[in-house]
DNA sequence: ACCTGAACACCGTTCAAGT
DNA sequence: ACCTGAACACCGTTCAAGT
């Protein structure tokens, strides 16, 4: 129903002719359809990215976008690559273990930002170029705690599953509504052989879950020889 | 266009009128749908799972269903909990360390034995209460481990996300074909600063790849005090 | 080169109608 | 109580046609 306006991107400098509407001579780029494609899932999800309403925000009948990416695929392989760039730039300096950690919160902030466009990006099956920097940085960390290389992979694959994962869980949860409090109870009722430790299964303060989460994995990097 | 056989369930003894076809007085169950459902996904995957197709199925119209499940959210969550239900009993005797691989393991092996069913599982929001045997054991193995309640959770999430995680991974990895050791190098070439440890990001032998990040997270475990 | 209209082969779901 | 036919409001994509 309140599809057209909000989201719509004038994407040249005429005036008038309703709202978005494209001048005369101006065409469609790729990156713009990527960019309305993003500000689309962005802000009512990947549910919200049809064809057809994608058209609808550029301004242009959806058969047109097929002049710019050969599928639907392609438009959401582009948008996750411009997500993932947006991430804050890699620390360089400070001792590994900050850097790491830097790293994960990046991600996580994105996460919580942009939830709809998190579930998009990490759900691509292979990271993008756009990742580049963040892998290298997360290495280079590894490499500095005095890693060798084989378990510098281990650790960068175990620290970048934990963290998707974690990541999506929570946005997961947070979307579901229900206050976390309230679940823990619930939940620690269905579990009599060990209640006490159930009921924290369901840890109300996120930030300190996710933390925790992190330090037991980099606790058994330190007792690595 | 290869529909029809194969995943046909004769849901009772009539002998014919047609494969699949129901008797006279006989009507469909709840179970019978679950079950067919699960099959379709095990066989072909999620995007096969068509109300029209899982009608085709089982003899029946796609708008009979409606009499058994409210929508066809509620037949993914019936075949999620059923998949759940066929994981191994989990272990009870035993070293805590062995208990927790035997459930980790057991969770990897019907990723690896029926990836399709393991996608469709992992993906509902929260676990059914088919996986509360799986539960209990693993808080009570990380109990036997002497962690306090709090301890025990960070712990728990933290597998369970992990294994979550690199199984989905490893499937979808799997799904794309192509050669592990290929991809290793290809990926080599784009790392240029910790080419070394990139190098071993895409380690071919998965299994080490498994039990070495969940040997990383358990050491972490054992430091704790 | 880029955009459009019309169409194709699908979806999940509703609803009145049959038995 | 359970099943069906027909329809609704959608999908992604193809293709011939316009400029």
């Amino acid at each position: 129903m309140n599809s057209q306006q909000g989201v719509t991107r004038n994407r040249n400098r005429t005036p008038q002719k309703g709202p978005g509407r494209p001048a005369a001579g101006e065409s469609l780029t790729p990156q713009e359809v990527a960019h309305a494609a993003l500000q689309l899932i962005v802000s009512e999800g990947e549910g919200a990215l049809t064809m057809r309403r994608l058209g609808e925000v550029l301004s242009v009948k959806a058969m047109a976008l097929y002049n710019h990416f050969p599928d639907k695929e392609a438009i959401l392989d582009a948008v996750a690559s411009l997500a993932l760039s947006r991430l804050p730039a890699p620390p360089v300096k400070g001792p590994w273990k900050s850097r790491i950690k830097a790293l994960c919160h990046g991600f996580r902030s994105m996460a919580l930002e942009h939830p709809n466009l998190f579930r998009v990006a990490m759900n691509r099956p292979t990271p993008p170029s756009s990742a580049l920097l963040q892998i290298e940085a997360a290495l280079s960390a590894l490499a500095d705690a005095g890693l060798p290389p084989a378990a510098q992979a281990v650790a960068y694959h175990t620290l970048r599953l934990y963290v998707r994962a974690y990541c999506l869980w929570e946005i997961e949860e947070a979307s579901q509504g229900g206050d976390p409090a309230e679940l823990a109870r619930v939940a620690a009722a269905s579990y009599p052989r060990t209640a006490a430790a159930a009921h924290l299964i369901f840890i109300p303060d996120r930030d300190r879950q996710f933390e925790a989460g992190l330090d037991l994995i980099m606790r058994g990097l330190q007792t690595n020889r």
